[in-house]
DNA sequence: ATAGATGCAAACTCTTTGCAGGTCG
DNA sequence: CGACCTGCAAAGAGTTTGCATCTAT
């Protein structure tokens, strides 16, 4: 289900809450798999055969652009997150699974998580994102946008 | 020029140090701008020009799995860092460019990090690796094998 | 009514692979 | 000399796009 927050918020921006966007949203926030466009694709089909894989991947990444997902790139290629709230993951390097960590310090995090999850925890990497000197308006500070991951492509994860 | 510890280190796993094969280690230990195979392949055919982009391809895919190379995906692809050592990354979200920045406590360097480099942070993400409670050996501990490419099909995802 | 969204198929980009011939040790 | 490596071309995988049609609002 929808909230109606959501909806709202959609329509604000000019968007239509369209029957492949809704189940598509859906579907992603539904799972903490952290899902592919293909995984999105299989699982929304069985609710809407029709739908075209096109419109899946044009969804995820216009729900992404605008804030209502989270999304990250890894070697096999985008996953999507309904979760866009503040929080790590943990990758199985065994099995490839992706769980969500609460976001905490990454020193004590590492020997934390194997305790309190069953994760041994072999190596952590921290990716921060914003602009460098060179990007930043020359004369003074930065207005705080509290920018959704939204404009530029050259985003990371 | 490749330090004889990495030459022996080649050998020593039965990999020999061909000419587009140092080239390649060369151009990506000589930047800091983590490139993507196409820039290596780039840079590699001006000392070599009939290097093929496979050969680029199979090359820092094989130095990355040996350890000689770290490897990340983003959005646009694969990228390769010829810093094997412990450092974390800011990305840049207008010019999209990627830069070293020493390891350290993720809170802290929050805060500290625009003062001292000019890098204004407005996210970061923390990523840890190691293996789940399921893929753990049930009576003891486990030796960290080194990962290939994609080696786990992430559970039908 | 109409701007926006969809389905389909073709196009694109990045990466991998098969194979015959070349090369390092 | 033999195992490893290379160049070339073709194939794969994931993602995007052009276009006619459809549909929320």
């Amino acid at each position: 289900m929808i909230p109606n927050k959501t909806i709202d918020a959609l329509r604000d921006r000019g968007l239509r809450l369209t029957r492949p966007r809704r189940i598509i949203l859906d579907v992603v926030r539904a799972t903490d798999a952290h899902p592919t466009a293909a995984f999105v694709y299989r699982r929304v089909r069985r609710r809407l055969p029709r739908v075209s894989l096109a419109t899946v991947y044009r969804n995820l990444q216009m729900l992404a652009a605008e804030g209502f997902l989270a999304e990250r790139a890894d070697a096999a290629g985008m996953r999507f997150d309904g979760n866009t709230g503040p929080h790590d993951h943990f990758t199985c390097l065994t099995c490839g699974r992706i769980y969500d960590v609460p976001a905490g310090a990454a020193g004590a995090a590492r020997r934390r998580l194997p305790a309190r999850t069953g994760f041994e925890v072999l190596d952590h990497r921290t990716e921060y994102y914003g602009r460098c000197g060179a990007c930043r308006p020359p004369g003074g500070r930065s207005f705080p946008t509290r920018q959704r991951r939204s404009n530029g492509k050259p985003q990371g994860l």
